[in-house]
DNA sequence: GGAATATCTCTACAAATGTAAATTATTTTG
DNA sequence: CAAAATAATTTACATTTGTAGAGATATTCC
């Protein structure tokens, strides 16, 4: 039986969202990949990258596996969980939960451009549709 | 000179989510008076939220002014400010910045009702209209 | 004035987060 | 094989966050 995402979505911290952006796109991998791909934006060194890592599997956000001299790393969380574990978060604790303001928030936040405006209500029209079917 | 706001956003953590809004919600008004509005909601102490408000002054998030016996605290950020500067980490972090993918998410997220969405299109529109202008 | 009440100040402490050096083990390569 | 390069392990340490107790002060009420 398909079941509805019982537990929580998770909360990433600003290094972990790091972290696991880059694992997604490289998993699995090692941790000196993660280094390398990260060192241009972050400057971590090897160390410091490793400990997050660490830190993220002892959490449940990615797995571990030692395959012989190196250990392989993959995520645990899907892009989607995570993103939504954010928003929604924000979205309880900046906004009470309520939708339609933190929109008119993120509209007013930036100055957008007509494109992005008609991607938003694109979006907004197949839903539309898809509650009514 | 009106100049576009140059210091970027604050981030508040969870607690300090709490504190604000209860602070916003009765300023001016005193550490007793926060705490006890909180209550209910947290069960913490006096201790607990006068740290805590303490903290929050010396980030520049709140003033206080201490008139006699009592001291009296006033935010320094708007709710707006502090939305969006949660809102912009989360689309930052979470998102890379790419607006749509996270409307996109916040449309699945949540099921929406119809009426929300007749909202959220209203805002569009109505930004829309403004941006022609 | 003393007891009760309300506040404030100071200090504390554990957990989480950000960051990394030092040491050790392993592998590659001349 | 010895030297060089890689990767892993261990340990550390400062800062931030969450949470609060204890003691000092001022205020009010009997």
């Amino acid at each position: 039986m398909r079941m509805r995402s019982t537990s929580k979505p998770p909360e990433l911290t600003r290094a972990e969202w790091k972290i696991i952006k880059a694992v997604w796109d490289n998993e699995p991998c090692t941790a000196p990949a993660i280094q390398e791909a990260l060192f241009k934006q972050t400057a971590w060194t090897y160390s410091t990258v490793r400990t997050l890592m660490d830190r993220m599997v002892a959490k449940g956000l990615m797995t571990s596996e030692k395959t012989g001299k190196m250990t392989l790393y993959r995520s645990r969380v899907t892009r989607q969980q995570a993103q939504r574990g954010e928003l929604l978060s924000t979205l309880k604790n900046a906004f009470n939960g309520a939708l339609t303001p933190m929109v008119q928030c993120l509209i007013d936040a930036r100055r957008l451009s007509e494109t992005e405006l008609a991607e938003i209500e694109a979006l907004i029209e197949s839903k539309k549709r898809n509650l009514k079917k």
